[in-house]
Formats: structure tokens, C-alpha cells, sequence
DNA sequence: GTAGTCACG
DNA sequence: ACGTACGTGACTACC
């Protein structure tokens, strides 16, 4: 801490700026009473970093005392044209002393004199005394006080970024003028925010080149008789008395009456029982578990047993009633990633071990294998203890999973960063322990390490209880109990399973592309006239718009877009734009799939696993990663190629798979009990050429063509996605009017489905929340948005996630009971992927028939729904065969 | 780390 | 008037 720096904060413009740096997300920052924090929260950061930046010894805060000042008394129109202040932001105002208080911060006012008086006055006592002084403001007026002891540093762009101004920078800034100049200028050119006039006709340029010459506005109405007339002259000495009362009303008083001195000021740190109540009452969780996390390092240590080969009877002896167990490895591929590291609870002692061979033994292996034990992800840690050849039979809580049914926008995998968002904050997320990227480590100290992970299976035992309850509230029960949880060990069981890729066939593709790529990157450099990076957007889109001169139709934040679509409109105006489509396909299947597959392939097997996120999604749905298996290629018949690589692991076997016939229009037919809609289910129509015959009035399905049903196919998907006029009439190049005409038509028809949308729409306005048909929850705190966007996209939102979160609810029943039947069946056939609607399995080549009769009658019996579901299945000796 | 692009349902 | 289709992940370039 430097020995005398004093930081002096205008706060009513800071809070200003606080306010409308967040005003887009008001509706977002509000407490449990509902009281709008975001110009608090600003403030609050702003603090955090101006306090770990400057280091000051000494703080106050001025704040104006009310709307008369010795200001208005002078010019009673000042300030007088400002807006209203916004209720949202009034109301957070009285706040403002409990979050400075929280700080330890004094701060101060004074009647009849503004904030920027009191920091004037203060800053000119401080500097006298020999202070470093940093006034923070969203008002580039104090400007005018900077000095070579005095920085200002006014905010831009929020409130954390700050512009610091000296002397020097004011200089640079307005070609040589020194500070107290900025009081001149602001006379001559007026300010309509605190509303005076200046001199008619003077802006920034003029002003600043009359004060180069005559220094002051003294100066140039000393002069001004040998000016040589003009009309900014006569101007000038028009506004003559305007010109010197801007002078006073601009100039910052440095000799107000304050009662404060500088040892007032003195700064001696936070309080952490005050703002600890305060962030709670704001219901600021990330500062709160910022604070706890500094805490923690000075808090009591944990008690905890280091286990051992020899201390193991430690275990064996116990009968516990509760266990909890975490099993810890260096990254985020459980697959792969070595075993660091495990900890125990049972009942309310803890054992932590880096030795995860440990587990092997009897006691602990007995344990995992007949004890039910409370985790933190399941799949993680049941494939974790695969690779060591143990099992984990019985899972009650997985903290993980229950979070994420819980809330679902709070997408975070890491059990720190969840614990502290459902109140926990007795632990640090693993960003913090081990760093991350480049800079991830283990710690190497024991204390550190093992800490830490006691505090994972504390944390889980502690949040079980709590959250069971709000399970038990969101009716969730049902959901957790008998889909996710049991669920994870299916996944994990495909995880394992992994597909085999033919790499012979990957390596010939390789080796293939490579060639055309190479042969059509010489073609567009010669048609481009130079070589040049085609991988490059910003290069490509020098070379098409500018060297070649194509005619651009949209532009990026960063420059010409050059996304298939554009260039699509592009053809036959030059023939790079084919080749560069071309190489821009080829490109792309080869880094993302054969290059991409090739390097995940396990080198003796030639086994890929993925992992299927299960906790991810807005919707319920899965993901897939390290490799995605659920984006292989299948659209175009070049990139389906890539599915021949993906075969069975077995000589003799096939390749199965069954999906869900438009699995989201059924779902939609279902939950808005559409007549006319599941009508056409129930009879088996074809649903798009239905759509097509309603909306488009036909009489006979013979009137359908191609055109029109590809249009209705549109308009049904739009439908699913919450449908709007402008997105529809994109999609599929038609104009808005026309878009509008579709819908209008289309819920005529199905006047079911238009009550739907508005049904969800109110719900979530009313509930805060949307749901599936199973209670999966998604929060749309954006539906009372003022921003249209935010709004909108929430109401969207509202409409389609019910539609697309029941069909994941429904497959995913769909694969428990498969997994069962499987096993029941007493098949060999094995479920390896899940691509949202579809289920791909290895099987013997005379099990074939009969998953061909069983796979869809499980799945389309999984739930039952007032229309039915359909199920096409297909099988050959490659996913591409598959078809 | 972010943006642009493109692969899937 | 606002300015949008819903849900994902991976790769490359570029700061």
C-alpha cells in the first residue's frame, strides 16, 4: 500500500454509469425481493479492481446532497433539462451506503455543493499535503483538476475500463492545452447534459484553437478588439456575460466548505461481516464466494486422515451410514486422464489418498461395490473406476446431476462453482486450485491438494439434503430418480463400448482429399491472380470483394462475411466462388472428420469414445464431445463418406440403427392437443404434404408439389423453433408478408398449436420457467426483458423448449429401457451412440432381425403420448451402409 | 480468448 | 421501431 494515495470517487456518476453499462440486462440483476442491483453490482466491481489497482491509503466518495446548489442559484436552468432518473435505478440508490460501509469507505456530501466540488476541494488539501490523488468519474469535467500529483481516471465503456488523464494526456488529447484549460473550453463550447449554452456557434475545434492563442476566456475578451471582424467575433461578443457565467458555473470549487479532513479518510480495509450481508442481501454470489475463497485460506484446516496401504483398517472397522466419494483426475477426458486422487467421507470423518491403486484394495473396493455412496458425476466417476476394474453399484446423490435438473442455466461442470451457487461457500472452484489451460496443475503440496479435496466430498454431503428437498419441490423426483441417474450408467456404457473406425478407410480419404485440396487451391490462386491463406474469412474476403471486386452483400463485425450462403449467391459470377464452396466442404471434412477422427482413434483397438455431456444443455438434450459423434456428416453425399469409416468391432456384426420419425411434430401434436394436428398422426399422413394442404388451402394431396412441401416443411420447423415472420421468410427466401400469410394460415388450421405458443408464453411470464413433459425446468428470467431481443429470443424460447426438451426426455427413457432389454434379451448387440432422435448399436448379423422387431417397439412404447410414435430402422456393415 | 465458419438434430 | 429462427461442438485464423 503506497503511504499517502488518496482515491476520491464522484459517486453519483459513477452509479450512473454503473447503471447503464448494465441497463441492457436490468431485469437480470434483481434480488429475492426483487429489487433491481445492477448499477450496485457495476459499482461493486468497479471498486474490487480500482482497490487491488491504485492500493490507496485513504478513500471517500462524494456524492451530491440534492438538486439545489449555490450551481443553480447562479443559473436556475442548470442541470435543467436532465431525464428523470430511472425508478430502477432510484431505487438501489439508498443501498449504496450499506455497500460502501461494506467496504469500510466513508463517504460524504454537502448541501448546496456537488459531488465535483467536494473531490476538488479534497484533491487540492490531499495534494498539498503531499498525496498521490486519483479522482475515478464518469464526468470528463474533473478533468480539469489533474495535475501532476492528481490522475483522473474517467470510466468508458462500463465501469471497469477506465481512461486515466494527466497532464500530458490532456495535451496529447486537445492539441496542447493544459487542464485547467478544460474549464475554458467547456464555457466557450457549453454542455448540454448540465445544460449551458457556451458561445453560439463555438465548438470543441474553434475553442480549443482560441485558447491556444489567448489562453483563458479572460484572455480572449482582453483581446478581442484586435480580432479581425468575423462572425465568431461578433458571436463571442454577443455571449460575452454567457461565456464568463459558463466560466463559473464549469469551474470546480477547490475551496468548499467541508467538514471532513484527510485522517477521516483513512482507508483500513474491508469489512467482511458487513459486506458479506450485504452481497447476501443483494444475492451477489460470485463476490460472496470470492470473499470466501480469500477466507479459506486463513479459515481453521479440515481434519482428515491420510490413507495409506498400512492405516486401511481404518475403513474396514467402520459400518458408516453415509459415504461420500470423490475421485480426482488431471483433465477433463475421464477416458484417458490419469487418476490423481481420491477422498472419502464416511459419516463425519474424511481419508484422502493421491494413491488411487489404494482402491483396489478389499476395504475400499468393498465399500464402493455394496455401500450406496453420494458423488460428484456419476458417469465420470463410475467409468473412472471401470479403468481400475471396480465397480460402483449403487449411486444415491450425484450433486452434478441434481444441480443441473435443478438449474440448468448455471451450466458449469465444476463442483466448486456449483456448490457456491446453491450457498455452499465453504469451497473453491477447481479454476482456482489447479489453474486452467496451459497453466492446469495439480498442486504438488499435500496440504493444498488434499484440502481441497476433502472439500469436494464435504461439499456433496453437505448440499444432499437441500437439494433433494427442492427436487422433491420441482416435482423432479421422477426425473432424477428414474431418468438422469440411472441414465448416466447407460451413457457410461456406451462411452466404454466406443465405435470402431475403420482407419485404412480414414487414412485412403486423407490421402485423397489431400490431393483435390491441393489441386483446387492452385485453381483459385490462379483465378484470385496471387496466393493467399483461403482458411483466412478476412483474407478471402479481401480477395472476392476487393481484388476481385464481387459485390458484397453483408458485412461482419470484422469485415465482408464470405459464409456459404453469401457465396452461394455469388455463383456464376465468377468461377473461384464454386471452387472456393468446394475447397471450403473439402476442407472442412477433412481437418474436423478424417483428420480429427484419426487423431482420437485409440492406436490398438481403433476404438473412438466419446463423451456425452449430460449435464450441458438448456433443453435436456445431450452433447457429445472429444470426438462429437453426433455432427458425423449425412447431408451431402461427399461428407456421408465419412460414415462408411464407422463399423462394427466385430467380424460378422452389423451396424444398426433406428430413429424417431419427426419425433418434435408428434411431441408438439401432443402437448397442445391440436385435433386437425394429431388427426394427420393417427392416420399415418404425410405431415409436411398435411401442413402443405392446409396452409395453402389445397383440396387433394395431388396438388402438393415438391415446392410446396418443401415450404411446409419450413414453416413446420419454424413452427418448432417459435416461429416469427422475418425467420421463416429468410429460411426460405419469400417475404416477410408472405411469411406472415403461412402463419396466419398455419394456425388457422391448427388453432391448437397457436394457443400452445401463447399458453407458453404466459407461463413462462408468470412462472419464470418453462416445462418438458417429464418437469425437466428451463428459467427464461429474460421473458420480462425491455430489450426486445432478450425478450423476444426468451419468448422463442418459451415455445420451443418444451417441444425439443420432451423428445430428449422421451429418448432418453427410451435408452434405459433399451439397456434393459438388451440385457433381458440376453443379446450380444451392443447401444453405442445417441444423435438426439437416433440410436445406433453393434450387433451380431443374426441378431439383426431381432432388434429390427424389438428396438422399435421399446422405443416406440417408451412414453406414451395421444398420437403415436414412429420408428424406421436400418442396418449394413457401416453407419454409411446403415441407411 | 474471440470470431467466423460449418457439421449435426 | 426494434431485428430474430431452436439446440449443439470443432476447426482455423488472428488478436
Amino acid at each position: 500500500m503506497a503511504e499517502k494515495k488518496l482515491l476520491l470517487i464522484d459517486g453519483n456518476s459513477v452509479a450512473f454509469r454503473a447503471f447503464y453499462a448494465l441497463y441492457n440486462s436490468v431485469d437480470r440483476f434483481t434480488n429475492h425481493d426483487g429489487l433491481h442491483t445492477n448499477a450496485l453490482y457495476g459499482f461493486n466491481t468497479m471498486l474490487d479492481k480500482l482497490l487491488k489497482t491504485e492500493e490507496p491509503s485513504n478513500i471517500l466518495v462524494a456524492f451530491d446532497a440534492g438538486k439545489k446548489t449555490f450551481r443553480t442559484e447562479k443559473f436556475a436552468a442548470y442541470k435543467g433539462n436532465r431525464n428523470k432518473t430511472p425508478k430502477e435505478l432510484t431505487e438501489q440508490l439508498p443501498y449504496f451506503p450499506d455497500l460502501l460501509a461494506g467496504y469500510g469507505i466513508k463517504s460524504y456530501q454537502l448541501v448546496n455543493f456537488e459531488a465535483d466540488d467536494i473531490i476538488g476541494t479534497m484533491a487540492k488539501a490531499a495534494e498539498n499535503q503531499g498525496y498521490q490523488v486519483t479522482i475515478v468519474t464518469g464526468d470528463r469535467d474533473l478533468t480539469q483538476l489533474t495535475t501532476d500529483k492528481v490522475t483522473v481516471a474517467v470510466t468508458k465503456k462500463g465501469v471497469s475500463e477506465v481512461e486515466y488523464y494527466t497532464p500530458e494526456y490532456i495535451a496529447e488529447k486537445f492539441a496542447g492545452l493544459n487542464p485547467r484549460q478544460i474549464i475554458d473550453m467547456k464555457a466557450l463550447v457549453g454542455d448540454s447534459s448540465d445544460n449551458y449554452p457556451g458561445v453560439t456557434k463555438v465548438g470543441e475545434k474553434t475553442a480549443i484553437k482560441l485558447l491556444t492563442q489567448y489562453d483563458s476566456v479572460e484572455g480572449i475578451y482582453q483581446n478581442i478588439e484586435q480580432m479581425k471582424q468575423s462572425k465568431l467575433k461578433e458571436n463571442l461578443l454577443n455571449d460575452r456575460e454567457v461565456a464568463f457565467l459558463c466560466k463559473n458555473l464549469a469551474e470546480i470549487r477547490q475551496d468548499a466548505p467541508v467538514e471532513i479532513s484527510l485522517a477521516d479518510t483513512k482507508w483500513t480495509g474491508v469489512d467482511d461481516e458487513k459486506l458479506r450481508t450485504f452481497y447476501q442481501e443483494m444475492d451477489f454470489k460470485s463476490f460472496l464466494s470470492k470473499m470466501q475463497v480469500s477466507e479459506e485460506k486463513t479459515a481453521a484446516p479440515l481434519e482428515y486422515t491420510v490413507l495409506t496401504a498400512a492405516n486401511l483398517d481404518l475403513i474396514s472397522e467402520r459400518q458408516p451410514k453415509e459415504v461420500a466419494f470423490y475421485l480426482e483426475m488431471d483433465g477433463p477426458n475421464y477416458h484417458k486422464a490419469e487418476l490423481t486422487g481420491f477422498s472419502l467421507k464416511l459419516d463425519d470423518s474424511y481419508f484422502v489418498s493421491r494413491n488411487c491403486q489404494l482402491l483396489k484394495q478389499p476395504a475400499l473396493k468393498e465399500l464402493l461395490a455394496k455401500q450406496a455412496v453420494d458423488v460428484f458425476d456419476v458417469k465420470r466417476t463410475y467409468v473412472g473406476l471401470k479403468r481400475l476394474g471396480l465397480d460402483l453399484a449403487r449411486v444415491d446423490f450425484d450433486l452434478l446431476l441434481v444441480s443441473y435438473l435443478l438449474d440448468n442455466s448455471e451450466n458449469s461442470n465444476d463442483l466448486g462453482i456449483l456448490a457456491q451457487a446453491h450457498g455452499y461457500q465453504e469451497i473453491a472452484s477447481d479454476e482456482v486450485v489447479y489453474g486452467k489451460g496451459a497453466k492446469f496443475k495439480l498442486p504438488s503440496d499435500d496440504d493444498v491438494y488434499f484440502e481441497h479435496l476433502v472439500h469436494k466430498v464435504k461439499a456433496i454431503a453437505a448440499l444432499k439434503a437441500d437439494l433433494y428437498q427442492q427436487l422433491k419441490a420441482n416435482q423432479q423426483e421422477q426425473l432424477y430418480f428414474e431418468m438422469e441417474r440411472p441414465l448416466s450408467l447407460v451413457l457410461a456404457e456406451m462411452e466404454l463400448a466406443g465405435i470402431k473406425v475403420d482407419t485404412d478407410c480414414l487414412e485412403s480419404m486423407q490421402s485423397k482429399f489431400k490431393e483435390r485440396l491441393a489441386e483446387i487451391e492452385q485453381v483459385i490462386y490462379q483465378e484470385a491472380g496471387k496466393e493467399f491463406n483461403i482458411n483466412s474469412p478476412k483474407q478471402l474476403g479481401t480477395v472476392l470483394f476487393e481484388d476481385l471486386g464481387l459485390p458484397y452483400a453483408k458485412k461482419t463485425k470484422t469485415g465482408y462475411s464470405t459464409a456459404a450462403p453469401i457465396l452461394e449467391k455469388l455463383q456464376g459470377q465468377a468461377p473461384i466462388v464454386d471452387n472456393i464452396l468446394q475447397y471450403r466442404q473439402l476442407a472442412k471434412l477433412q481437418s474436423t472428420y478424417v483428420e480429427g477422427l484419426l487423431k482420437v482413434a485409440d492406436e490398438a483397438d481403433h476404438k473412438v469414445h466419446t463423451r456425452y455431456t449430460q449435464t450441458l444443455t438448456a433443453t435436456g438434450r445431450l452433447s457429445s464431445v472429444d470426438p462429437n459423434l453426433q455432427n458425423i456428416p449425412v447431408r451431402l453425399e461427399e461428407g456421408r463418406k465419412i460414415r462408411q469409416a464407422f463399423v462394427p468391432s466385430k467380424p460378422g456384426w452389423e451396424i444398426f440403427s433406428s430413429d424417431y420419425s419427426q419425433i418434435e411434430l408428434r411431441v408438439l401434436a401432443h402437448i397442445s392437443g391440436d385435433e386437425n394436428m394429431q388427426a394427420a398422426f393417427k392416420r399415418g399422413l404425410d405431415i409436411h404434404a398435411n401442413t402443405a394442404m392446409n396452409i395453402f388451402n389445397l383440396d387433394s394431396p395431388d396438388e402438393v408439389t415438391p415446392n410446396l412441401r418443401r415450404q411446409a416443411k419450413a414453416v413446420n420447423f419454424g413452427i418448432v423453433y417459435g416461429i416469427s415472420d422475418f425467420g421463416l421468410a429468410r429460411n426460405i427466401g419469400i417475404t416477410n408478408k408472405e411469411a406472415k400469410t403461412f402463419i396466419d394460415n398455419y394456425f388457422a388450421a391448427f388453432p391448437g398449436v397457436h394457443q400452445y405458443m401463447q399458453k407458453s408464453v404466459a407461463l413462462a411470464k408468470k412462472q419464470g420457467y418453462v416445462e418438458t413433459l417429464f418437469k425437466r425446468r428451463r428459467y427464461l428470467p429474460d421473458i420480462h426483458a425491455k430489450n426486445f431481443n432478450l425478450r423476444s429470443f426468451a419468448e422463442r424460447t418459451a415455445m420451443n423448449t418444451p417441444i425439443q426438451g420432451s423428445a430428449a426426455d422421451i429418448i432418453k427413457v427410451a435408452m434405459i429401457r433399451m439397456n434393459e432389454m438388451l440385457a433381458k434379451e440376453n443379446l450380444a448387440a451392443k447401444m453405442l451412440l445417441q444423435v438426439h432422435d437416433e440410436l445406433i448399436f453393434e450387433a451380431p448379423k443374426e441378431e439383426i432381425p431381432i432388434l429390427e422387431r424389438l428396438v422399435p417397439e421399446v422405443m416406440d412404447s417408451a412414453v406414451k403420448l395421444t398420437v403415436p410414435l414412429k420408428v424406421e430402422s436400418k442396418h449394413g456393415r457401416s453407419w454409411f451402409d446403415a441407411k
